[in-house]
DNA sequence: CTTTTAACACCTAGGTGTAAAATT
DNA sequence: AATTTTACACCTAGGTGTTAAAAG
């Protein structure tokens, strides 16, 4: 399923001609399992797992390549961007284990060989600026684990427009600004949350999570 | 309006690691205007239009660039066309004027310099190979002047099947292999017609029409 | 009169959370 | 008991020809 909601980047600090592509990944934050506490409303270690050895798939950019002026004029959104717990995926998606911690990574990739978009299936050895975000870190799972997770999707997904209930109070996403329970179709839109982001980029970073 | 059916074609002798563009345009094939003769069942010249100082519009296929070995092995589909008689269209869609004869023409772009994808405005000096058919020539309309291609739509087109009515009976699509009247939102099916396609295209031509 | 436009019902295609069933 | 899978109603998004109105 779809990540929601999505990741959207701003780029600056790239070359106006140059061709580059942007690409997403998602990374293990660290190898615990977790499990999520209801009555105290948190996720706590549940147990261990190895995530070595497994080289996280990369989501190109369906605008890539693109020249440097062209990216920077615009919001980079990641909203096709599918996840999947199905480690025998065939559809390109990006395999993660429930349960888990991830954080999403924007990596530009300067054009500087001639490598094939359809080639990229593991990052190049030079020329990658790679970011992100502490604020974007996210836990997997296949069914919601908390209720405000579940608002915060019908609210905010057009597509679960008919779950929402006009009669409720609205305004019960307040508080979810730092971390949030998760499934596989979730990520965090930092326009939406209007986060400055910060976060875990880098100090000369030419990516900033949008704020508009 | 989307083209139906669409163009697709296969294409050989591309040099498997290089990297290519595909695109599609459509010229005029004169400068006449047309009108429908219905008791004659055929078009019939009805006038000047002066094409000059027009140029067409380029459709990059969105699968660009991309290897010449990845090219080679897949039907090249251009469904995704979108014409409009609307001269201030600013989409990016094909413009043509209505009641007049048009053929689709493929480009094969080889990548030599870096251009951008969404530079392409227009047509490289060097490094192109264009190629047309005779059996994709098409007459626009906006409205439809013949029940045959009606009918040829309404039961091809997927979107149409609101009009199809299981108890008519088929094989009235047969005849219409040479030229049939068109709108807007069409073009030839090489591979549902099962055309050969020596048509115009030049005679080393790493492009033929699908016959699959 | 001919041709074009716009609103529309009816489709395809696919993204939601839900709830029950299946799995572990 | 916890987690995952599946079928489903309900959406978004957009591609059809039709029809009546508008435009020329």
């Amino acid at each position: 399923r779809r990540m929601f909601p999505s990741v959207r980047v701003k780029v600056k600090g790239l070359e106006p001609l140059k061709q580059y592509y942007i690409a997403m990944d998602v990374v293990p934050v660290d190898s615990k399992r977790y499990r999520y506490v209801y009555h105290s409303s948190q996720w706590m270690v549940a147990g261990n797992t190895d995530h070595s050895c497994i080289t996280p798939r990369l989501y190109i950019h369906p605008d890539s390549p693109c020249s440097g002026e062209t990216w920077m004029r615009q919001i980079i959104s990641f909203d096709r961007v599918k996840l999947t717990n199905n480690e025998m995926d065939d559809k390109g998606h990006i395999i993660l284990q429930s349960m888990h911690k991830y954080k999403p990574r924007v990596h530009v990739i300067a054009q500087d060989s001639r490598f094939d978009l359809a080639q990229i299936q593991s990052l190049p050895a030079e020329g990658v600026q790679t970011f992100f975000f502490q604020e974007t870190e996210f836990t997997t799972v296949t069914a919601y684990q908390n209720q405000q997770i579940t608002k915060l999707k019908i609210d905010r997904n057009p597509f679960a427009k008919g779950f929402r209930d006009p009669g409720r109070n609205r305004g019960v996403l307040d508080g979810l600004l730092e971390t949030y329970p998760w499934r596989p179709p979730i990520s965090l839109d930092f326009k939406a949350f209007g986060s400055d982001s910060q976060g875990g980029s880098s100090s000369s970073s030419p990516v900033t999570s949008s704020g508009g």
